[in-house]
DNA sequence: GCTGTTAAGCTAACGCCGTTAACTTAACGG
DNA sequence: CCGTTAAGTTAACGGCGTTAGCTTAACAGC
């Protein structure tokens, strides 16, 4: 529909400020008020623009998950590195996604909530395998989830494209970032190649 | 001055929406137009209040300061709870400090620079104390800031308030899953339990 | 073929909003 | 006493989301 694909061409070229009514309408060519007869506001307009955007969204999980086999540590970097090239490659969408509502009446479920079933999965599996220390598959995903979403939200947020952190080898792109980010996220989630099976399940069941 | 408190009481109750320079100028009896003899206008006027909300964030920072060791992760981890707990008791402010900005103009520094050089000095500390490995200590800071910057963000974002993760243990309040998550941060950051006997049964302790 | 219904468009208008322009008023220094 | 400046005012402009009320075309049923 050209109303969905006005407003969601102005959001991605301003955000969510820059969606009018009234410029909607210009650019396909009607009256303001004829776009209610499609939606029932700007709220909605919104929420059905973001709507078309999980599954844009949702291709760059299904593009690792096609690269890396199922249970490795890799697919689950690959997950949280599409996380962030989405989030870059679409700013201004995903700063709609993932913008910090103030309204709690616009919150009925989760952003990406078919995306972090996935990644559970994904999870489990590498637990599984044995790539990953065992716990709680939830606790996991949302701690993976979270770790990602910070790098991105903060960058965006400080429109940081790239971090000096290191002045000796700087980090271009918040890819790179992340890529660096890996090594505290692996040491902090493999399974040590230097502890027996034994201290392994004595540590899994400490952690309860 | 009271047009900012004003800001700064509209801005808590319903955000950067529910602030107009109609409404300040009602609370404090004046005409709308007279707030621009004080300020250029509302960007202006929200920026304002938001650096009167650096001093109030730092607060958490500097409590946690004082009741941790320097050098410990303990202390490391009392800052990211910090973070935790003046995003959730403060809401409405944190949303403003961090909003996601569309306006690259608005950006002129990050936001809370000054809580940056804090952690990142702790960081160094850290390392120095033997409490963490060694590594560029602003791409650990920078990891720290972004992984509770997640947690928060995402909750504030889905207003999440609590935490179904663990069927067996709901984690109630942001802070506790936060605790959760330092599970993953530690083993991540940490020296690890064959390099010191000591800090392996400070671990066992920690973990109760 | 007429008619009732429905979808989809329109204009006009309301009440907000941020902001500007032009004017008034009070305080104060020379 | 006058000029300047700070701080207030009202009126107005253009934009916004949204509603009300009207028109028009398409289509189903008699």
């Amino acid at each position: 529909m050209a109303i969905l694909e006005a407003a969601r061409d102005l959001l991605a070229e301003g955000g969510v400020d820059a969606l009018s009514m009234r410029m909607v309408a210009d650019r396909v060519g009607l009256s303001a008020t004829a776009i209610y007869h499609h939606f029932e506001g700007k709220q909605d307009l919104v929420k059905r623009v973001v709507e078309m955007g999980y599954q844009r969204f949702e291709e760059y999980g299904c593009e690792a998950m096609k690269r890396y086999p199922r249970g490795s540590i890799e697919l689950l970097l690959a997950l949280g590195e599409g996380y962030v090239r989405f989030a870059f490659e679409n700013q201004s969408y995903f700063r709609v996604l993932f913008n910090i509502q103030r309204d709690p009446r616009d919150v009925e479920e989760l952003p990406s909530g078919g995306g972090y079933h996935v990644l559970r999965q994904c999870v489990v599996e590498a637990m599984e395998s044995g790539a990953i220390r065992k716990a709680d598959p939830d606790l996991v995903a949302h701690y993976l989830w979270t770790s990602v979403h910070g790098l991105v939200t903060l960058m965006l947020a400080c429109n940081i494209q790239k971090c000096d952190c290191a002045a000796e080898a700087p980090l271009g792109s918040p890819v790179e970032l992340f890529r660096a980010f890996t090594t505290f996220l692996i040491d902090g989630l493999r399974t040590r190649p230097s502890e027996s099976r034994k201290t392994q399940r004595n540590r899994s069941e400490k952690l309860k």
